[in-house]
DNA sequence: GGTGTAGAGG
DNA sequence: CCTCTACACC
């Protein structure tokens, strides 16, 4: 079983290296974030084409918005509202094997890294707030995947020491982060198979005509599991070259593959 | 001589296919209307690099905006505000033998055909008077080109009944027409070439997913001279083709070829 | 239908 | 830098 989390910034602006992507990797399940359409514009055609005829979206207007589709049967769970404010942020489903899968996309959290002076940072902290209430509740064998805005370790950026007051990276999120992972028995994925500090970036800002030159990366997308589940994936992987592709997203997908 | 007029709906967003007519047509002097930008970012070029090394522009931000470019020698002469309003919609120049070139973009005059309840309508109608005075002083061989607007024959439309009331063949725009080419002694070089009711229309509406299905044409861009000129004329063309090319503007080109 | 603008949000 | 929205104008 493989699976896809792929913050894609317009699904529909994108169904082309989408469709590219699914042909590439044929992942069983992908989760998107920042689809940015309302659940009757969802651009079903293509995904149907390409057997992921399982389909859980959940939508809005204009920004944010995630969809988990999937080629094997899946099944609309919960959809959590972890900043209290209606946005389309989450969205839950049970695979055939009864795990869980939460497909989440952090807010952003805005430039300034100060609760006062920038309420979207306030948001994001009390979104992970409430992402750590859940998780310690939680008592079943659960996947956690989407982007998380918030690159942990020092190698997860291309410079900790530029990056320590800049939002994604600063000790705070960081330390809530950290807080999340250790609420419950999740295993980061990523970094269970490519260790710190090798090279795992998953996003580069489009403000750089090429971002290969200064390549300057961050690790804001993630995908978590509980350990009973952790122990049954085999691999995980980060498609880079997709930041290349034509008119591309600013961050690239993540796969990881299960046996089961 | 060969001499152009286009309205290309914006010049940067067209520049592929403008370089690619020019590649075909090779127009000694092409005049362009709505260009749609200052002149500070003029797209100068894409025209040097195909040997129309003479420019003259009149530029506006946003909207209208007129531009002659030609590989012989022009001279930058008048720019007329037959609007009274500072819109970038006329550009003179003088060719190499003397002869006034006069590129014109006639305002579209919105939707309703009434002075009364659109204004645009009767600016689009003071436009025309204010030609049509300039016309009358005109004591020079002259050759007066551009989006003019206005559809004058019934054989200018796709259908002379169901566009009495449609602004560009109401009777007082018509009417306002034959003024202007009454008011010295112009020839209409298109019908000289193809007189009516030989098709002749030169732009068709974005307003229709394949524009070949109805052909909902009109005849909107002219090319007039005063007689001394028009003997030299040799042949018209309009580039009904353009219509279908990638990204096409909503006007195609039309061509004149002199004897000087 | 298409183009330009502006501002929000990333 | 890139996407969305909304509007003006054609």
């Amino acid at each position: 079983m493989k699976i896809v989390s792929w913050n894609i910034n317009s699904v529909r602006f994108r169904i082309a290296i989408v469709e590219q992507f699914l042909r590439e990797a044929e992942p069983d399940v992908l989760c998107l974030q920042e689809t940015k359409v309302i659940d009757a514009d969802f651009p079903f055609a293509m995904f149907r084409s390409l057997g992921y005829d399982h389909i859980v979206i959940h939508g809005q207007r204009m920004h944010h918005g995630v969809a988990t589709l999937s080629r094997v049967p899946i099944v609309a769970d919960d959809r959590f509202d972890w900043q209290a404010n209606a946005e389309a942020r989450h969205v839950g489903v049970r695979l055939p094997n009864g795990v869980r899968l939460e497909n989440v996309y952090v807010p952003a959290g805005g430039d300034v890294p100060d609760r006062e002076v920038n309420p979207k940072f306030g948001q994001k902290l009390d979104f992970v707030a409430r992402m750590i209430d859940w998780s310690r509740g939680l008592d079943m064998p659960t996947i956690l995947t989407g982007d998380f805005n918030i690159a942990p370790l020092p190698s997860d950026v291309w410079s900790h020491k530029a990056l320590l007051k800049t939002v994604s990276h600063t000790p705070i999120e960081v330390e809530a982060l950290d807080q999340l992972q250790a609420s419950n028995d999740w295993v980061d994925l990523g970094r269970h198979f490519h260790p710190a500090p090798a090279r795992l970036h998953t996003w580069w800002s489009y403000r750089s005509p090429d971002w290969t030159v200064n390549d300057r990366g961050r690790r804001l997308d993630h995908m978590w599991a509980t350990a009973d589940v952790a122990k049954t994936a085999t691999a995980h992987t980060v498609f880079e070259a997709c930041r290349s592709w034509l008119s591309p997203s600013d961050h690239v997908p993540i796969m990881t593959e299960f046996d089961f």
